[in-house]
DNA sequence: GTTGGTATCTGTGGA
DNA sequence: AGATACCAAC
């Protein structure tokens, strides 16, 4: 057992205390991951079968990473573990479970998009406001809804919940909530929330004692990342666990510290709760708080900035990896000379510290921002990878191929239905399909079943015939054929490659690659031999299963060096040696959705401490006095996150571009990152009183206001057509003459 | 039913 | 800015 040695002492206690429930606290960097595996290595190792354990995760890559690692104490057998996301474990036992709860084992899983255009359906089939009711808030809704356990009939019955509805004017939530519910049901359908949901409902309803199966099936259960947990989640993993005469043996891991998906319906109210729920049951806490991955002024600014939160479990994170580099602030004046300076930085890095660019990262709020990084990036040679995004199986060209495959596997369901059901265009229009939704839904039955019931002109009849016929012939290949040969089938014979093939342009021979990209997934999945317990064969209904909960960060790195790029949610549980976060502006980091909250604050200041705890060396932050968002000219002030970190722990007196950061700021608020008068002098025109003019009607020798820099005389005007630069000079500030680029700039002409 | 255009709005994160 | 929704003309 000579993997106990390589852990502290904490750490070997939460890997020895295999019996009862525990509690494991892990800060950043704390060697979370090496504890949860080698707990499961050591259960093993004690003589616990491996598919008896169930360990529970966030990301598939969190799992495959997990698995490779037991697997290096424990061997092969360690691919026998259930280990894997809360989805797709939840769906592969779903699908054997699939006909007590009225589904078939070949459900579709909708995605986000799928779920906002069924909803956007019955919105306008009830014949509501789409404007008061938005597709994607009510999804938001329904899916919270489900998250705290609410079906449709409870929610209808949830006066709590109706309330709040009527106060927002969409009385009409419950009735939508009910209908989609159905909807989803006839297209045998369950979105994300319903991997959960219906889970809970099976175990809670337990037809056939299938909720005494599962619990003497896993007897240990394993989760990770708790603090991300949701009611529904905790719930289930509850039911596993309690029963008469249970050991109880739940082991939970995770950092109240680094909860940032409250926004889908994570609470932390459930990592703070599980103390005091299995205390009875003799609960054991252990605190993981030694950062084995940074160095001190980047663990000691964590610390101060996530002491602004209100609710938390007392610790502190240290480290004895000594000093290291002070943080280093980057202040831009536009979010494109942002963008220079990141890339500026990251070569400085590769040049002066010989890092490499798989070991630095540039992390954003938004994934929008990744373009202009990306455009310097590239300027200046260096090899990148966005992560995130627009994933894969989003593109239109994907999901019409997908579309086909969906519709083969399980012909009722309806968004998949509609999507391909005129693609190519056979002549079955809006109005043939808006019949068939109409009869479908009035009878409760799915879009193909209605299909030759409903009347539709000759032309309609005949294709729709055809198309039928098709499918049929599609359906037939799948009985024998493993998903590769029937996926290549179906995309030469349904016509969506033919449709793309007559396109020349850049993006088309893009989309025929992406589509043939898909292809070759597939039979990667055919051929792989890798062993994933609970999905046994190679169909293409199982194919569809796996990439419908199957994510952006899969993708193994290969062995390209290249710098990564990704939002700040995507980064949680990786590290770096270099971290540059950007966009450090109030309205983007913290987002402008978080303002009117306190909570929602504190969640971004949790996804602040995320963000910076992923750094081992090297910590930059960045920040643009201006950007462009939503296509306009945005001016946000420094994140108040930047002013939470003590300046001893910034480098270099906070010189940045020549000035100094540390100024009081006139207003007298103590911010180290309040603009001051020099950087940017207060306003010296009434905003009521500007009025900007285009910027192509400014001409030299203009005399023009600036909001800020006051009167000012155009001296020169140079730069290309595109990027006009002008010269200006204000007189009424002490370095008056500025350039000034005029696509940017608000510049009110006087004469 | 299809095509192409304009108007409108929304606007984070991701399984 | 970009996607989507809507509308008018073919």
């Amino acid at each position: 057992m000579s993997y106990l040695n390589e852990l502290n002492e904490v750490q070997r206690k939460a890997v020895t205390n295999t019996d009862g429930p525990v509690l494991v606290v892990a800060g950043p960097g704390s060697g979370k991951t090496r504890v949860l595996t080698y707990r499961i290595a050591h259960l093993i190792e004690q003589g616990a079968a491996p598919w008896e354990i169930l360990t529970l995760t966030f990301t598939n890559k969190a799992a495959k990473e997990m698995k490779k690692r037991i697997a290096t104490v424990v061997g092969d057998k360690a691919n026998k573990v259930w280990a894997g996301t809360f989805h797709s474990i939840f769906s592969r036992i779903l699908r054997v479970e699939a006909e007590k709860i009225g589904y078939t084992s070949n459900f579709t899983i909708y995605d986000s998009d799928d779920s906002k255009s069924l909803i956007g359906n019955i919105i306008r089939g009830m014949g509501l406001d789409t404007k008061k009711y938005n597709s994607n808030a009510i999804r938001s809704r329904i899916s919270s809804a489900k998250s705290k356990l609410l079906s449709p009939q409870a929610y209808a019955n949830n006066e709590e919940w109706l309330l709040q509805d009527r106060m927002n004017a969409r009385p009409m939530l419950a009735e939508i909530y009910k209908r989609y519910a159905a909807r989803c049901k006839s297209a045998g359908a369950m979105d994300f929330d319903d991997l959960l949901f219906k889970l809970y409902e099976l175990l809670d309803q337990n037809p056939d004692n299938v909720k005494e199966k599962y619990q003497q099936k896993f007897k240990y259960v394993l989760v990770d990342e708790f603090q991300d947990t949701n009611q529904l989640q905790y719930q289930i993993v509850k039911k596993l666990v309690e029963y008469e005469g249970s050991p109880n043996n739940i082991c939970v891991v995770g950092d109240d510290a680094q909860s940032i998906y409250a926004f889908r319906g994570a609470t932390i109210e459930n990592i703070l709760d599980f103390e005091k729920d299995y205390k009875s049951k003799g609960i054991k806490i252990f605190k993981l708080e030694q950062n084995y991955r940074s160095t001190d002024h980047i663990v000691q600014a964590a610390n101060e900035v996530i002491t602004k939160n209100r609710k938390q479990i007392q610790k502190k994170i240290w480290s004895d990896k000594g000093e290291g580099h002070k943080i280093k602030v980057i202040k831009a004046i536009s979010d494109t000379e942002e963008g220079r300076r990141v890339a500026d930085t990251i070569i400085e890095h590769k040049n002066r510290y010989h890092l490499s660019n798989s070991e630095i990262a540039v992390l954003y709020r938004t994934n929008a921002q990744s373009r202009i990084i990306e455009e310097y990036l590239r300027r200046q040679n260096v090899a990148y990878k966005i992560f995130g995004g627009q994933s894969f199986y989003q593109r239109k060209e994907v999901k019409d191929l997908l579309g086909y495959m969906r519709v083969v596997v399980n012909p009722n369901d309806e968004e998949a239905f509609k999507r391909v059901v005129n693609f190519p265009k056979r002549g079955i229009g809006k109005s043939s399909i808006d019949k068939i939704i109409a009869f479908a839904s009035e009878n409760g039955m799915s879009l193909w079943d209605s299909l030759g019931k409903v009347p539709l002109p000759a032309k309609a009849t005949k294709s729709l015939g055809e198309f039928v016929k098709m499918i049929r012939s599609f359906q037939r290949v799948c009985e024998t054929a493993n998903a590769y040969d029937a996926a290549s089938v179906i995309s030469k014979k349904s016509g969506v490659t033919d449709a793309l093939k007559g396109d020349s342009s850049v993006e088309g021979v893009n989309r025929l690659e992406n589509m043939n990209s898909l292809l070759d997934g597939v039979k990667d999945f055919v051929d792989s031999d890798e062993e994933v317990v609970g999905l046994e064969d190679k169909s293409l209904a199982s194919f569809l299963q796996t990439i419908a909960l199957y994510t952006d960060q899969d993708e193994d790195k290969g062995d390209k060096e290249f710098v990564t790029l990704m939002s700040v949610h995507a980064a949680k549980g990786l590290e770096f040696k270099s971290i540059l976060l950007t966009g450090l502006e109030e309205n983007l980091f913290p987002s402008f959705m978080s303002m009117d909250s306190p909570d929602a604050i504190d969640e971004e200041r949790r996804l602040f401490y995320v963000a910076i705890t992923r750094a081992e060396q090297f910590l930059t932050l960045s920040f643009a006095k201006s950007r462009i968002q939503h296509g306009k000219m945005r001016y946000n002030p420094p994140s108040r996150f930047l002013e939470e970190i003590s300046l001893n722990h910034i480098e270099s007196t906070a010189v940045i571009s020549g000035r100094r950061l540390s100024e009081p700021s006139r207003a007298g608020v103590s911010g180290n990152f309040k603009s001051n008068k020099r950087a940017a002098p207060a306003l010296m025109i009434d905003p009521k009183d500007f009025q900007p003019s285009p910027s192509s009607e400014i001409k030299e020798g203009m005399e023009v206001l600036h909001l800020k820099f006051g009167k000012g005389k155009i001296v020169k005007i140079d730069g290309g057509v595109e990027n006009r630069i002008a010269t200006i000079n204000f007189s009424q500030i002490d370095s008056p003459e500025r350039r000034i680029m005029l696509k940017f700039a608000r510049l009110q002409i006087v004469s």
